[in-house]
DNA sequence: CATATAAATTCACATATATGTACGTTTATC
DNA sequence: GATAAACGTACATATATGTGAATTTATATG
């Protein structure tokens, strides 16, 4: 179930954070089709916890920096290491594509960070966006990692569903994949999950966090050297990632 | 009307903010006293909308990034000039008390930066904290800053309570304060609404928004110096407001 | 300045939603 | 390795909550 009012806030700071201005009761309940007495309670609500303030009269609400100084003291604790987004931006710059660091979230994969391709047809993906994680290189980079009893506990909750042409539908068929790409020496996708998508990944544990990078992009321009990029991705983890540390 | 399940999502974050660890279901169910089932489905939200994950297997959930993400986008909207934070430094450092940048949001001030004092007995405010307008210092610089009609038309929201001995009770008795404010050069309360709470405001208009600096501590500290406090915010603010902007 | 139009609030009621209860799964204990 | 305790998940139901309509307040127009 999804708790509707939850789900708002969000949608709200999302509002907020692509408009990037002060926005009247009236302009966010009709961007949403929401009720205006919904969103009257919704954003008293906000401003009584101290979220949203009039910066000035009858201009409407804006968020207040209290978001900024949240969000701040909840990432300084074990923040990614700087060199994992040296890592994407080398990436993505050397390939052109979309490339990621990639975290385990139940039977999904979250994008935790992200640096985009400047292609005009590119993979968009942004931070905090979830794949499946059978169904993706990404996702299985991070299966990878697991044992296989921690796998078989994921499987049990995974629905397969037929995304694409190539989208394993069973345990048998993702624990093949995990196997061909043991041997292969890196993860890849043709479109087992989204239409057109092609990616290559590899898994990338930090001290006992599980993590992957990925590169993605379309199937046509990535498809012919998905192992160059792997390689490429291989060689660049190898470069930045410190000695010491395991 | 408070919405029961955005407020919940916001308590959610500053529970994280303060633990800075993940947490499991059943933690934050038990901290908050929430049913698990309740608990659940708010998880189950927060992580559908790709703002929670699960770092570790077994070891709980923890905000993705997204948030700092999205709250960097908020931000880097009109941000407070530097030199108003280098101002509320300042000013804590040569007074030892807390000092902070006022904006309005209806009847109510907001803290926007805050800088707190280093002392045992100290006035504590975080970004978001909220305050009645027309009972505070900081509030009635920024009344100052209104013209008469916006004035009477939050004076007409107000509900005026005895939060203290001092506590202005009527619209004439705000009116009268702020008359005494502009002879006098700053604005002061002494607990007008916070019990031993004194401070010394002055209006901070930036462009065409409506600010105040404030610095507030135990009445028994800053009492005595009203004066000299409020001149010293005065000598700062001239000394690191840029003379080219009004 | 009066009137019209739009926006913000309030409130009572029907309905969408939070939760008690029960079940399956995982982890801890002996 | 067996048993117990804790944890996570699903669903039906009573109730807390969102909302449509009415009221008040603010803004635009003739």
């Amino acid at each position: 179930m999804i708790v509707r009012q939850a789900a708002n806030v969000l949608e709200i700071m999302e509002f907020f954070a692509q408009v990037k201005k002060p926005a009247t009761l009236a302009e966010i309940a009709d961007h949403f089709g929401w009720p205006r007495s919904s969103t009257f309670n919704l954003l008293a609500t906000l401003s009584e916890k101290g979220y949203l303030y009039e910066p000035r009269p009858r201009a409407g609400f804006y968020p207040t920096p209290r978001w900024l100084a949240m969000a701040r003291m909840i990432s300084e604790v074990e923040p990614l290491p700087q060199w994992t987004h040296t890592l994407i931006a080398d990436l993505s710059a050397e390939t052109g594509e979309t490339a990621s660091i990639v975290a385990p979230a139940g039977v999904m994969a979250v994008f935790i960070d992200v640096v985009e391709s400047q292609a005009a047809i590119r993979y968009f993906a942004t931070i905090g966006h979830r794949v499946p994680i059978h169904a993706t290189a990404s996702g299985r980079a991070l299966l990878l990692q697991y044992s296989q009893e921690e796998r078989d506990s994921v499987y049990r909750k995974i629905e397969f569903k037929q995304y694409g042409p190539s989208t394993p539908i069973s345990i048998e068929a993702v624990e093949t994949e995990l196997r061909n790409s043991i041997a292969r020496g890196y993860c890849q996708s043709f479109a087992d999950y989204s239409r057109d998508l092609a990616g290559a990944a590899i898994p990338l544990p930090i001290g006992d966090r599980r993590l992957s990078v990925v590169v993605a992009g379309p199937e046509f321009r990535i498809g012919p050297k998905v192992a160059e990029v792997a390689a490429l991705i291989a060689r660049t983890v190898d470069r930045l990632r410190p000695k010491a540390a395991a």
